[in-house]
DNA sequence: GTCTATACTGAGATAGAC
DNA sequence: GTCTATCTCAGTATAGAC
């Protein structure tokens, strides 16, 4: 993958306007996103935009479906095959799968927010997402020291990230594989963890 | 306190605005609100709300200042003058208050992912709070076991706790004290932390 | 597949009456 | 302190030409 997270299809108007949407998605939120931004920096008028997209909702969708989901559940996916899955590998995976792809997970931070709301049009797939991963992750064999919480270490870990991911993005310049770095130590102290990251 | 985070002062009208507003900000962003919305809910025309609070950004700016900054202050001031300081101690009666004050919650939770944008009218805020509230922290001699990595500690903790705000806010009808008492699990392990908590 | 044109609704803000 | 009235601009969406 060349485009960190970028689209691509055989359609490049489809493909402009789902780039530009996750670019607006992120900045001004659902509410702050009109259609009009979008044809305008695709170099289209509203009725073009539309045509494509069938509406504000479907663009949010079309989004979250085609442009978000793929790849997260991928590592999940490739860490059940480990001899061995160890948790803070996988989050190693994710966090430098989404360093690359700044813009969705500014997508993501954003609509996580506004769609506590349960009138958002994406408050149900956060609250399924949100399920279904912890639900996942729980049917895999971990590799943890003795004594550890796997579920309270889960959710624990997946919301650091949430909250690592918004720091992040709030001041450019950094590194989020390095910013996790320093949450390791804190999520998988030694000398318990000894072996086992 | 008797109306957790909410406004009181001689002038009824002005405090109504700012409760809708706190409200409507946490549900719909900053760009999702409109002063419409508010003064419809509070029963007063657009022109009457804006007497009040000059315009969207002043509403803003009000709203920052006088709900959600008072308070959150005084729980690190409080902790200062403990004889032995201690961060879970200081951390619990954070999520003891916010436990208590959801609509304020559920607005600093949306509006620190929009404010991501370096252009929204709370970018600054949002990045100088973090910046203060660390520096702060750093200032404190806190009672922690031998080898503990005070900030790193803190800036993880900060974060996992934002994550937590939002799953407890997605989720309705969870306490976010029993929530964070998994969390402690998982920030100070025993027997590490044996004494200090 | 993209356009123009249009319908309808709502936004933020100001002026000035009471 | 609150209103009505008004300005200017932008919003989503549809119909129909090309």
């Amino acid at each position: 993958m060349t485009n960190a997270g970028a689209s691509s299809s055989d359609n490049p108007s489809r493909d402009a306007i789902l780039d530009a949407a996750v670019a607006s998605f992120g900045r001004l939120g659902y509410h702050g996103t009109s259609i009009q931004r979008i044809a305008t920096d695709v170099g289209l008028t509203k009725a073009g935009v539309l045509h494509h997209v069938g509406s504000k909702e479907g663009l949010l969708r079309l989004v979250l479906t085609e442009m978000y989901d793929s790849g997260t559940m991928d590592i999940m996916a490739e860490t059940i095959r480990d001899e061995r899955p160890s948790i803070p590998t996988m989050w190693r995976r994710v966090v430098a799968f989404n360093n690359r792809r700044p813009a969705l997970v500014h997508m993501f931070s954003t609509l996580s927010a506004e769609a506590i709301d349960p009138e958002h049009p994406a408050h149900d797939y956060f609250a399924t997402r949100e399920h279904d991963i912890v639900a996942t992750a729980l049917n895999i064999n971990w590799n943890v020291p003795d004594g550890v919480d796997v579920e309270k270490l889960l959710r624990a870990g997946f919301a650091m990230m949430d909250g690592i991911q918004l720091r992040w993005l709030r001041t450019p310049g950094q590194d989020l594989t390095a910013m996790w770095a320093d949450c390791e130590n804190v999520l998988f102290p030694l000398p318990q963890w000894e072996g086992y990251r």
